[in-house]
DNA sequence: TTTTTTCATTGATTTTTATCAATGTAATTT
DNA sequence: AAATTACATTGATAAAAATCAATGAAAAAA
């Protein structure tokens, strides 16, 4: 149940087995059914959630109800709002499982009780939260400055996990592009 | 010359005077003159930097030699290609100065030494990157869901200062947008 | 000061992408 | 098993943004 987790956190920083039970008394083990929310629009968010199994998505709906991704999440991945969690102001945006899930959460007064009282967690955060920034980073350059093509390239060799599993027009919708730019992109690149 | 790195610092993680003048030691102060490159595409990212004073820009240059803004950096913002100062892999962007500046360096061993012998460096540390993971979030969702004009607005509002030194086509590098679509875009804007 | 260079704007045109609409298929629900 | 819903594709058209070209003003360099 906790594998995973442990998995990443010893690959990232080393623990001995009394830190991971330590640990484990801060963690709650969750799942979710496909299409369950693990966070909605306008609530706060509570915990960030390390992804045991199955397939997340976070995402704003806009006016004309369309979804609008703005992560997806998987095995091994975390997922959460963080600003509504480090602030606890209403979330922007909604969080749902694409695939029945298993997850870790961790809460707000468990992520702060980790950080004060074991140095090795502040490092696993840091180390998390860089990790997401230069994943970040790469998106974003990747949307300034190149082409769809190239974007779409892009995001299949760097997660073809997701592609498999997740339907086109969300991975559409990451790439701020309709359904239809996608398909005729994915066409073009076929005829090749 | 210290100043606003360690009012940075205090007001995230306070400090003794005993632990400022530890952390300085591991501080080089440069210089840059307007145009001068912190960093060059191709060389390893050697130090992060903090902005004392002065105006600066990450960018890559395209097949065309156009440049295409990732980032600015201005006033206790930190500036660096964090990817290569972690991997010590070849920088894919150059970093130049806008403005002439003053920066406050922090070497990839003081980096390192600071973490190990300083909690509240780390501390200091996680909460940058969470800063900046944040900022990039909303970056990326304004790319992403928003038209032109309110992404244009946006970026107005959240960093005036930036759009009063910065010329224009600079910052619609930064949008990904040519110099004229943005120029057309402000017209609409001031006709309202 | 004079000369260059950088910069922002505007117009005309082309290219790219979104929108609207329709179709067939696969997946899910009843 | 039948009906419904979700999904991907294709075509026609509209809207958005890029490109090419030219101009004048401001800033920097000579």
């Amino acid at each position: 149940m906790y594998e995973l987790f442990f998995q990443n956190f010893n690959k990232k920083v080393p623990l001995t087995t009394s830190e991971e039970e330590q640990i484990k008394r801060y963690l709650t083990p969750k799942k979710l059914r496909k299409k369950q929310y693990l966070l909605q629009e306008g609530d706060v968010c509570k915990s960030i959630a390390f992804i045991e199994k199955g397939a997340l998505k976070a995402y704003s709906v806009d006016e004309n109800g369309n979804e609008r991704i703005i992560q997806f999440g998987v095995e091994g991945w975390v997922i959460s709002d963080l600003y509504s969690f480090l602030t606890s102001e209403p979330a922007t945006y909604n969080i749902d499982a694409i695939e029945d899930a298993e997850l870790m959460l961790i809460s707000k007064s468990a992520h702060e009780a980790l950080l004060q009282h074991l140095p090795k967690y502040e490092t696993f955060t840091r180390l998390n939260i860089t990790g997401a920034y230069l994943a970040m980073q790469r998106r974003l350059t990747s949307i300034i400055s190149s082409s769809l093509e190239e974007r779409y390239v892009n995001f299949t060799t760097l997660y073809p996990e997701i592609v498999q599993r997740v339907p086109q027009h969300m991975i559409a919708s990451y790439m701020g592009l309709t359904p239809e730019t996608l398909s005729r992109v994915r066409q073009k690149m076929i005829r090749k």
